[in-house]
DNA sequence: GCCGGCTTGTGACATAAGTCATAGCGGTCG
DNA sequence: CGACCGCTATGACTTATGTCACAAGCCGGC
């Protein structure tokens, strides 16, 4: 086996879909499994696309998104290494109804739409895991709608802060680091809005002592203040 | 078999999770669900709630939404006799995402989430068919998160009309009856969005001369006008 | 160090969305 | 009939969101 395929094989134990299969068949899946690698900022499929099959990411970091005629972006997942990408239009037969483009560099594992309903009718516990990761999926997506039917942008940006906060933790008591993973364009079609508002958004926040700004590093000054902005109305 | 055990086994043929089974797999299948009435706006689940097993619809209409602390609420689905509802939650472990209530007197039929996993795992198409369903299902949340991010109340509302038209069809050219289907209310939470907004906006398409309102009945004078309105814009 | 590109911060507006309060309508049930 | 209740229509505002334009800032490459 090349030095290539036992990476991959690596990967294909970490991934959900496959977890706790038998070594011989994550086997014969490696030999079905088409590697392609995509630079920062490439098109791995676009919405609308026919689906040929579903793809696993062996390393980099994909973004999943609507976009309008207008422009603008809507984000509705971010996924990386071991995580799968259009795994559902897979089975329901119908195109891709989002696009995908690689973050940074990546590399992904490419498997056919037919050998991936073979490998669930043979083993049907992975189809239990495809439908584990589908109901994840689906509660991320509700997630978005609550959040777009019934926030605001204030609270979005803030909601966004503080679960950037959360795995930024480790600091003294109420005084959080975070790094923005992003520009603001790209966290403004995170939380379906435009780069303006972001902007604004922090400029506010900071006015009002609650995080302390400097370029993307931003320091979150009072952590009970910025919960608090997300009780009020809704 | 009893008359009502003869009925549940139409529905369950007729249910696309259970298409294409053999009929002594449906009648175990039969035996093992409980069939349960519903009134008119009865709660059926609440988001939230731990999640037993799934459901099918055998007569009525099932409404699946959101509610916001400040009373407000989005509607993600209405599903009619022979869908199934919240087949997702039963294989990642969480709880319903989202609540759902009948919307008219409805009877419906339970699956225990073992009683499923067993089925699945013992006939692997039926977890392609939930694979094939959820597919649908992520497709229209995508959808509804497009329709959020993207477009406004209005074009949100003409595009319910010109749904409801293409479904009303039948009728001379450019005009068409509909009956609208709810309260204003309730196609305001259909569309993310408070009953007044529905109010002035079709008070504003008849204002332009594209639609006629008597009461809830409502006829497309320009059916072209109104599609034109999708257009402009984002 | 200086240029050019991408990112940010902001003011000035224009519009969309949502809130409140009020009034009218239509039907039902004592 | 008359009180009531739920659903609609609408005016008057208040806010939230977006758009445009432009000035600065940051940074890598030459």
């Amino acid at each position: 086996m090349s030095e290539a395929a036992k990476d991959r094989m690596t990967i294909l134990r970490k991934t959900p879909l496959f977890a706790e299969l038998a070594e011989d068949e994550l086997t014969s899946i490696n030999q079905r499994v088409v590697s392609r690698k995509f630079n920062a900022g490439e098109m791995i499929f676009s919405e609308g696309d026919s689906c040929p099959g579903l793809w696993v990411i062996e390393s980099g970091q994909v973004r999943i998104f609507k976009s309008s005629a207008s422009g603008r972006e809507q984000v509705l997942a971010l996924e990386g290494p071991g995580s799968s990408v259009a795994e559902l239009p897979v089975f329901d037969g119908g195109n891709y109804p989002a696009s995908a483009a690689a973050v940074m560099d990546s590399t992904l594992l490419f498997v056919s739409k037919e050998d991936f309903r073979l490998l669930c009718l043979k083993q049907p516990e992975v189809a239990l895991k495809v439908l584990r990761v589908a109901g994840r999926r689906l509660r991320r997506l509700v997630g978005i709608i609550e959040e777009l039917s019934f926030s605001t942008v204030r609270h979005r940006l803030v909601s966004l802060l503080l679960r950037l906060a959360r795995h930024a933790e480790g600091t003294p008591r109420g005084i959080i680091q975070v790094t923005l993973p992003a520009s603001q364009q790209e966290l403004a079609s995170q939380i379906g809005t435009v780069r303006e508002l972001v902007s604004r958004g922090l400029s506010r926040l900071q006015a009002g002592g609650m995080i302390q700004i400097d370029g993307r590093k931003v320091t979150i000054l009072d952590l009970k203040a910025l919960e608090k902005e997300l009780e009020e109305s809704d």
